[in-house]
This record gives structure tokens, sequence and C-alpha cells, in this order.
DNA sequence: ATATAGAATGTAACCGCTTACATTTTTTAC
DNA sequence: GTAAAAAATGTAAGCGGTTACATTCTATAT
């Protein structure tokens, strides 16, 4: 591989000249840049990135830490992110952390001896204090959907409580007034937040919520079929069912099915995330829409603002869920 | 951030001793070591992975580039790639090429840019000269999911022909003789392989195939709906559809549930691809198995292979892909 | 005790670029 | 035409490591 000093050579410029015109930083006459061209042309030159990164202390790599490179939430997200960032010329160094607390701190630790300009961290289980102490190290971060008061800049996420109330109460605007909840990890802070937004709905009604018609699970579609069987078995009655991701729903709506329930006619079941599969369901899945694609595109710009100085980047933090309604629902 | 050389200093010994017990390379007293590791510890120090690479020539990290990040399909495999990868403490650089032969290009350049010691290349629009083209360049390829003969034992990928053979053979073996397939794109090869496989159990059990069953859609469900509503309006008779993907198979489904017709009652279908979503589909969707998780993981295992000298390792270029039975699919 | 092989450590060149500063060239003003 | 200012280019010192080779210990053999 050719190195600058040769294309210098060939050229007959300095090593600085050619620097420049690389990056286009400084004044070059347009007869020395075309020579420089020209060599670089010739020899097929590039840059050797590492020697760039070193000398002006700029990786220009960003690293992501996300709960799972699959599944239709993160997947979404990584693409955006990646879109944006590679339009401006970013790389994307990935990491999962799986909500493991330790492989969380593991690759955040991987991705600090990686040398990026700036990390964006999708954890679950790492302390706020945690990412705090970290943001005042030399790397900034974006917290991507997650609330963290004090790096409140730094944050981009969803109004999950709000999520989780729109979400209710488009069941009980349609006349119901039983609703059962399937909810995700209480310990996950958005599930949390998703079952504070339904209760709040509940009571704004004037409704009671029974508490044994909270059925907590893990987001995965079988959690949801055990979570509905189990409320089926309660011999409680009820026509309306929150869940607090689409897969959850998709496994309620199967056992539902399965035990001779019609959805909608008999229950209805709304879903969140309103993720691509949502729509092949059947029936179609009602759900929260998360603005994903939105979220992940604004963590890059974030760090596009704040670490590249693309100051011109308006950056929005906090994202409104928004209802999206399909076959799953009916009023009574 | 502290450097090597003030971790020497504080150590009492020099740059050399350092770079040895941080790359646990060439022989160290364990008493210099403690007392190295020991100034490490007090300074917090890291070393810096640009001048590592540079210095080393090697940077450690992998180029990536695949079609989208999102998709069933597509997460799956990066994550599995990711996970080998980086258990083997070698960082993942993503792009996605989006099936476009200018936007591969682009990102193939971008990662010949970022000094990847190798790359892992799922591309549909390049050609395969410009592959081999490229492997005899300074940085070595895997390519993923696709054959190019030159490149054998650089390549990871699935028998095609032989999904498309099993899905249709499952089918004909249950009884069915008229059969429809609503194939992805044909200029994507490994679209166009499993209709080649189709066409092959079509004919070994003696059945004629009429061009008019085949529909070529893209993929998306959407173009599954439209391939299903244009079989139906053809009224030819047919009792099973094979479908290139999973998602084409939902949207055919759909159509066919809307028009009154059962599956699997009147029409038998099975997908491709047997991505985690067919479980959630009604009726559960057969499909035909890819290996997703263990092709990544075969990419990762090849570059760590004959990149990264881990000799030990087997790699296995071909997988067969195999039938995975549900709801969707019934004798006749 | 001494020579010597082998192990541990140190020295310094180099990896390929950026950039502050110095120098040279060109332009402008008079 | 000359001096001063501005623009273009060049020089060289890093950036923070790795590693070949030189040097200094240690341990073993004699």
């Amino acid at each position: 591989m050719a190195t600058i000093y040769e294309v210098s050579k060939l050229a007959g410029v300095s090593l600085a000249t050619v620097s420049r015109v690389i990056n286009d930083s400084g004044k070059v006459t347009p007869k020395t840049r075309e020579k420089v061209l020209a060599a670089i042309a010739e020899l097929g030159y590039r840059p050797n990135s590492m020697a760039q990164s070193l000398a002006s202390k700029r990786s220009n790599s960003v690293g992501i830490l996300i709960p799972e490179l699959h599944g239709p939430f993160f997947g979404v997200m990584l693409s955006n992110i990646e879109k944006e960032l590679r339009d401006a010329g970013k790389r994307v160094i990935i990491t999962a952390g799986h909500s493991d607390e330790n492989k969380e701190r593991d690759c955040i630790e991987f991705l600090l001896g990686s040398s990026c300009d700036a990390l964006i961290l999708h954890v679950y289980s790492v302390p706020h204090d945690y990412l705090v102490e970290l943001n005042n190290g030399p790397v900034p971060i974006v917290v991507l959907n997650n609330y963290v008061p004090e790096l409140a800049d730094n944050c981009i996420y969803l109004d999950n409580e709000h999520g989780g109330y729109i979400a209710t109460k488009a069941l009980l605007e349609r006349g119901h007034t039983d609703l059962a909840y399937i909810s995700g990890p209480h310990w996950k802070f958005d599930s949390f937040k998703r079952l504070t937004g339904h209760k709040r709905a509940m009571q704004e009604f004037g409704l009671e919520v029974n508490e044994q018609l909270i059925i907590e699970g893990d987001f995965e579609e079988a959690s949801g079929r055990a979570a509905m069987q189990q409320l089926l078995s309660l011999g409680i009655s009820f026509t309306g069912v929150v869940c607090a991701n689409d897969e959850m729903a998709a496994g309620a709506i199967d056992i539902a099915r399965k035990q001779g329930i019609g959805v909608p006619d008999d229950i209805s079941v709304i879903g969140y995330d309103n993720v691509y599969f949502t729509n092949y369901l059947h029936p179609k899945l009602s759900s929260i829409g998360c603005r994903i694609s939105e979220m992940g595109q604004m963590a890059a710009r974030s760090v596009l603002k704040n670490t590249y100085g693309q100051t011109d980047l308006e950056i929005q933090n906090s994202f409104k869920p928004r209802l999206v309604l399909r076959e799953s629902v009916k009023s009574r």
C-alpha cells in the first residue's frame, strides 16, 4: 500500500500539501491539487485510517451498544443509526449487551478501548450513576431509549408512560372497562413506565385496577401465551388486554384463539412497539408506534452535533408514541 | 489519558516491558509484571488502540457488509457474527448495502478505508469478478450466503436449490400435485436457486410446471399479497403454494383468508427462511430453516481462522436447509 | 570463582499521518 | 519597481504504540 510519502514524492510536493488535499484543509493551488490527485490515482493511494486517527486524535468511529442486534425493534433502530452516521462518513462499531449488567459493562469497556469518538448506549442494567460517571470521562455518550435526569441533554427517549396511557385509553374510550395488562419485566424501566401509564389511564376513567389482572411477562411471545393462559384461568372477566409489546400480544391472541375466544369480538388486544410483523398477524394487531427510526436517527444526529461539530442540527430528545389502530381492537 | 510512557516511568521499567505485559508477549518476570500492572491500575491506563493498530499493522476490526441491518434474517446473522467476533476481542464495523450495486461498492470502499483486517460480505449486486479481484487485494474477504466458484473456500452459503427442492417436495409428498410458486426477484441468485430447486422437485415427481403459476415477488409481504391475488384470479386451480420467503407467505395467507380460502384446509402454504415470526402467524407457517445463526457464526470463524490465525477452527462452507413443518401444510 | 548460555529488560527506529510554525512565492498597494 | 501583506508550500515534531536488536542480568556448568 502506497503511503502519503510516496504520493508526495511522485507529485513533487511536501507531505503537508498532500495531507491538505486529502483532507481538503488549508489552501492549495488548483494546479498542485491536480498533481496530487493524479499521483494519488496513479498509486491507488488510500489514506491509512489508523495513522490518520492516531495523528488527529479522532477515530471517526462511534460505538453502539444495543441489547440485541436482531429483533424487530433493535434492528430498525440500528439501521437508522448506521445510515445517518455513515452518510456522515463515520464508522459504526456495534456490540450487544443482552440486557445483562456485566455484559453491558464489558461492551462499554470494549468500546472505550476502541478509540470511539462517542458512544450511543441503549442499556438496561447498568445503573444511572455509572452512566453519569462515564459521561464525565473523555468520550461523550448519548443514552438511547432511557431517560437519565443528570444526562437529560444526552438522552433520546420515548415517553413510555404516555404510551401505556394511550394504549389503555384506546380501549377505555371504546367502552371497555374490565382490562387486563400483560407487562414486561418490572425491573426494565420502559416496561415499568408503560404500566404506570396504564394505571393512570384507568384512574382517570375512575376504574379500579385489579392487580390480579396484571401479569408480568418477559417481552417474549411465550410469556404472552403463559400470561393469557393465566388470565383466562382466573375466572375474572375482562374484555380488553393491553400488552407491553407486540410479541407478547401475538402469543396472547394465539392462546385466546385456541380457547375459542374471538379477537377482537370477545376480547380486544393492543400491543406496543408497532413492530413490522403486527401487520402479518391475524387479526392485524393494533399497537403503539414507538418512533424507533426517528429515535435512532436522532441519536446519531446528537453525536454528529456534539462530537463532530455539525452545530446546525436540531436535536429532539423526547418522542411521543402514537396509537396505531388495526383490527385487534373493537368497540363494545 | 495516560500513555504507555507514563506507565513505564511509574513502574520504573522500559516502554518495551510495558508493551510486553499488555500484550502478554515475550518473557516478563512475575515481579516486574506486578509493578507494571500496578502502575497501569494506578493510572487507569488503557492502551490507545489507534496507536496499537498503526504500530502493529493490525486493527483488530472486521468489516461487515450486509443488505439490511433490520429484518429477521439479517438481524440474526449479524447477531451471531458479532458474538463470535467480539468474544475473540475483534471489533465489528457494520454497513448496509441495500442490495444496490453502487451502495455495495461504496460500503466496500468505506470498509477498505477503515483498515479492516478482513471483510465479511453479504452482497447481492456486485459482480463476482469484482469480488474475486477484491480478494486479490490486501484484505481478505469471506463471502456470506453466496457461492462464488473462484472463491469457494471463502464462501459460507446455503444450498438454496436444495431448499427450494425440499419445500416443494414437502407438498408433493403430501399428495399435492398442483402447485403455485411465489418467487423472489429472479435476479437475486438465492431466489433463483430456490426456484430451480422447486422445478427439479416437480420434475422428479413427473409434474409439469405451469409458468403462469410462478409469480415473481420482491420478498416483501405486499408482493406476497399481490402474487396470491393474481394467482387466485387466474382461475387455475392449485392446492399448494411454495413461497420463496416467509414474509411473502404471510401476505399470501392473509389474502387467501380474506377470500374465504382456508389455509391449510383448502391450500397448503410453505414459506422459506423460518424466520422467528413464523410462529406467531395463524396458521403457524411451515418453512425452510436456513441455518442463519450457524452461517453467521461460521463466517466469523472463517476470519478468525484465516486472518487471526486460530488454525484449530473447522470451517464448514456449505449448509443444508431443512424442513420445519408447522400448521400451514396439510396432506390431501 | 568464572565462563557462558539463556532469560529479562532496554534502546530506538518505525508505523503513516496531522499540524504548528517557518519559509517561500504571489499578490496588492503605492 | 519595491515593500508589505497574503497565500501557498515546506519542515519537522509529534501522535502512542510495537518490535528487532542490543544490553544487562541470572542461573547453570565447569
